[in-house]
RNA sequence: GCCGGGAUGGCAGAGCGGUAAUGCGCCGGUUUUGAGGACCGGUGGCCCUACGGCCACAAGGGUUCGAAUCCCUUUCCCGGCGCCA
């Protein structure tokens, strides 16, 4: 949510904002809306203040046991005006405060101009590309001759969604425990939100385009799954009051993650990279705004720590303008090698500023007596275990087709080194 | 799922048809060499340049001249019963 004084006094610099995002929205039609709403405002502030008066009259009237049958008379003359005033506001008041919330989050001066993820701009680099000697397999082939993978949930739940047998099971969870044991001894707390929220809760927590297109709703309920655990993590906040001592508030949270993925075509369609239900272990940090780029970072350097450790190359983009989420100001990808050499996206960080605080009225306490300010939030993926394990498999095959395990994990895997064939 | 009780400011807690006590915490001031203490003031949101006004007692409706207070619906919390991994 971006303030109301910024949409009033200074237009121009959202209107920079959505040319800069390739977004279309009727900016003029909020303003008039807004414009609109205070002088209803007033006109109700005004009737509600007369009808304030005479009722404090009759109040003082009837103490003293006067007669007062002349202002009861008038009072429901004044009540018929006030509800239709009232009805007028409340409906200019709704149209507002859609709109308002619909638009995007302004962009931070970091952020290049560009389309599609095409015009990210790479900032770091991490690895060398294995010189195989053999020919390499996809993960999904490998997957398939070790018979740590079952397709046959496509049949029975659906397409993008698989059994993981085995090791690969196993490996799933090893990456959850090795990435919460890392953050939590860094002070991160842990979190299980629950998988399911509320639509309304939802609505606050991010920006859905079309809800009932992105989200698996859940039937005879007003609940949905979850995309990510940082949408129950923030709303875990939601209408609190931090006193200041308490910031920063450090969550490692662990989840699945089910999205639609709707109108998403094309290569990398099959196997782990785009699943409707994938296991995710993330960051998310609430804290003061002067504290933002410290903690982006920190999250950042976390993300890329556990990659490198499982020797991993990748490569770290800044997102360009038409590719960084509504809801964010900045976002940071990390995309990992895979074995066709092209790298591609597994963690996602960002900060959505006050924008995300805001939605959810998150605010906290400052120095000056009772002067609050809401809060900064920021999140990062720690492990997308899927996509994680995909360039894993990739990256350590052997010209056997096993999977070599790399040594920070193997203490989680049963000391195993290798996936192999039973 | 059924029956009963409840939801009030950062926290605690009164008010139970006439328009939100009080305590704690926090911020500022006075006093003090300083700290502490004592005292005074401030501590929800919105509109307004300001003066000032409006709203807010879980959410939404209703009754009433007037609702935190009475009624209905919903959500959540606490008991009791039931069901259950």
């Amino acid at each position: 949510m971006i303030p109301i004084e910024t949409i009033r006094n200074n237009p121009n610099k959202i209107k920079e904002t959505l040319e800069k995002r390739k977004e279309e929205f009727p900016l003029k039609k909020l303003r008039k809306l807004d414009e609109e709403w205070r002088k209803q405002k007033k006109e109700v502030d005004n009737l509600r203040h007369e009808k304030n008066k005479i009722n404090k009259k009759i109040a003082k009237k009837k103490k003293k046991g006067k007669e007062t049958e002349q202002e009861i008379q008038q009072m429901k003359e004044m009540k018929e005006q006030l509800e239709t005033k009232e009805e007028e506001i409340k409906e200019t008041e709704e149209k507002r405060k859609e709109l308002w919330m619909n638009l995007p989050n302004l962009l931070d001066p970091e952020v290049p101009e560009g389309k599609t993820e095409q015009d990210n701009k790479e900032r770091k680099k991490w690895g060398e590309p294995t010189e195989f000697e053999f020919e390499t397999k996809t993960h999904l082939e490998l997957a398939k001759e070790l018979d740590i993978i079952d397709e046959k949930a496509s049949e029975v739940t659906g397409e993008g969604f698989y059994y993981l047998k085995k090791d690969l099971a196993m490996l799933d969870y090893a990456l959850q425990k090795y990435a919460i044991d890392q953050l939590t001894e860094k002070g991160y707390e842990l979190i299980e939100p629950p998988f399911m929220l509320r639509e309304e809760a939802y609505k606050k927590a991010t920006n859905v385009d079309k809800f009932k297109e992105d989200m698996y709703g859940v039937k005879d309920t007003d609940k949905y799954l979850i995309g990510t655990s940082e949408h129950p993590i923030v709303a875990m906040h939601k209408d609190d009051v931090f006193q200041k001592e308490e910031l920063p508030k450090k969550y490692v949270g662990i989840s699945p993650c089910f999205r639609k993925e709707a109108g998403t075509h094309g290569k990398y369609r099959k196997g782990l990279y785009r699943m409707h239900q994938f296991n995710k272990v993330e960051q998310l940090i609430i804290c003061k705004p002067e504290n933002e780029e410290k903690y982006f970072n920190e999250m950042q350097e976390n993300a890329e720590e556990l990659h490198r450790k499982l020797e991993i190359p990748y490569r770290v983009v800044i997102n360009c303008s038409g590719d960084t989420p509504k809801t964010q100001a900045k976002t940071y990808d990390t995309e990992l090698l895979m074995v066709d050499g092209e790298y591609r996206e597994a963690i996602s960080n960002s900060t959505s500023k006050d924008y995300q605080a805001r939605r959810l009225n998150i605010k906290y306490e400052k120095e000056k007596y009772g002067e609050r300010e809401y809060v900064y939030t920021l999140n990062s993926t720690a492990i997308a275990t899927s996509r994680t394990m995909l360039a894993l498999m990739e990256n350590h095959q052997t010209k056997e087709g096993e999977i070599k395990i790399p040594e920070t994990i193997q203490s989680y895997m049963n000391n195993k080194k290798k996936i192999k064939s039973e």
